[in-house]
DNA sequence: TGTACATCAGTGAACGCGCGTTCACTGATGTAC
DNA sequence: TGTACATCAGTGAACGCGCGTTCACTGATGTAC
C-alpha cells in the first residue's frame, strides 16, 4: 500500500482520498476542496488524479462514500446492539457530533452539488436509512418504523445543519450535545 | 425606484438584490452566484456594486435577509392565526415547499459560509425561532415550547435538506408534501 | 538469468476561464448664490 | 432663473489568482522469450 517509489505511487487513489479527508478536516468549513489542492497535498502533479478519477466530482463521490462509512461506524460505536430509547438518544447525539467534528466532510456528504446517480452514494444512503429503521424498530414502539426512521433522521440532520450554520449555538460541544439529547428525547418522546 | 437614467441608476442596491434572487431562482442549484454575474444581470459594470456593498458577502447577507422575510411570509400564509395541530402541519409543509421551490435562495440562507455576525441575519433567525415557538405554544400542548420549537424546526429543516440533496425523493412535489405531512404528524404526534 | 518491449502512471507546461477587487476616470445630479 | 461647482454613482480596464482539464512526454514496471 505504501509508495513503491517516488514515481509510481503505489496506491494513488487511496492517497488522494486520504489527502482530501485531511484537507477537509483541517479547513473545517470545506472552503472548496479543489482537485489541485488535493493533488498538492498528496505530493503529486495536478494532472495525476485523472489517471484514476474521471473528474473532480468522481473524487468527491469517493470521499463522500468513505464519509458515509465513517458516519455509520460512529453511530454503531455510540450504541452497539441498540435496544433502548436511551441508545437511540445516544445515536442521535453521535450523528450531530460527527457533523460538528467533521463539518467539511459532512458538507461533502450532504451538501448537494454531487451527482445523485452515483451508485455508491445511493447505496450508502439506503444503508443509513435501513440502519436507522432497524434501530427504531428495536428501540421504540412505532406504528410505522420507516416513517419514524425518516422523522428521526430528519430531526438529527436538521439539528446538525442548524448547529453547523450557526443557527443554534455550537460554541460548546458539550452543551450542544446536551441540547441535542434534550430536543431528541422530547421530540421523539423517548421518556414516555 | 425605477432608473432615472441609464447612468445614475436610481436604486442599484435593491436592483442588485433583485438580480441575485432572479439568478438564484433561475439556476436552481445556486451554482455560485458571483458578484460579477449579479452585476451583469443588473446591467451594470463589475465594479458598480462596490458603491453599495463592502464585498460579495455583504450582498449575500442582504439577499439572505430578504429570503428570511419571504420564508416568514410563506409560513404565515400557510396558516394565518395558527391554532390547531393541523395548522402546524401546514406550516411544516410550507417550510419544505419553500426550500424545494427556491433551493438556491434556501442554500444562501442556510448554506453556512456566510458571516454569522451579521446583525440582520441574527435577528431574522431569532424571528423565525420566536414565530415557531409561538405557533407551537398555540397549536400543541408542550412542557417546554422552546425545546419543542427547536425540535420542530430541526425536523422540517432536516426534511428540507434531505429532499434538496436527493436523500429523499423530491421528484414529485405533491408526493414530497404528503411525505412531509405524514412524517411531521407522526413524529410530533399531531394526531394524538 | 538477461534482455526487448509494451504498458502503465506519473510529469510539467499550457489552455482558457471567471472570479473578487481596485482605481483613475467621467458623466449626471443637485445645491448655493 | 441661470450658472459654478462639489458630490455622487457609475465606467472600463486592469491586477493577480486558482481553478479544471488536456496533452505530449518520460520514467518505471513487469512480462515474454
Amino acid at each position: 500500500m505504501e509508495p513503491r517509489s517516488a514515481y509510481h505511487h503505489g496506491d494513488l487513489p487511496a492517497a488522494l482520498v486520504r489527502a482530501a479527508l485531511e484537507l477537509l478536516d483541517a479547513d473545517g468549513a470545506e472552503a472548496d476542496l479543489s482537485l489541485r489542492a488535493v493533488a498538492r497535498r498528496a505530493g503529486v502533479s495536478a494532472g495525476a488524479p485523472y489517471r484514476h478519477f474521471a473528474d473532480r466530482n468522481a473524487l468527491l463521490s469517493a470521499v463522500a462514500a468513505v464519509g458515509y462509512r465513517e458516519l455509520a461506524d460512529s453511530l454503531a460505536a455510540a450504541a452497539p446492539d441498540a435496544h433502548t430509547p436511551d441508545d437511540l438518544a445516544a445515536i442521535a447525539v453521535a450523528y450531530v457530533r460527527f457533523a460538528l467534528d467533521r463539518p467539511g466532510l459532512f458538507r461533502v456528504m450532504f451538501g448537494g452539488l454531487c451527482d445523485t446517480d452515483n451508485a455508491d452514494r445511493v447505496a450508502a444512503v439506503t444503508a443509513i436509512n435501513t440502519y436507522l429503521t432497524n434501530v427504531i424498530a428495536r428501540t421504540v414502539t412505532s406504528d410505522d418504523p420507516a416513517v419514524a426512521a425518516t422523522g428521526a433522521w430528519a430531526l438529527v440532520h436538521g439539528l446538525a445543519f442548524l448547529f453547523l450554520d450557526g443557527k443554534l449555538d455550537a460554541s460548546s460541544p458539550d452543551q450542544a450535545a446536551e441540547t441535542v439529547r434534550t430536543v431528541v428525547v422530547t421530540t421523539l418522546h423517548l421518556d414516555a
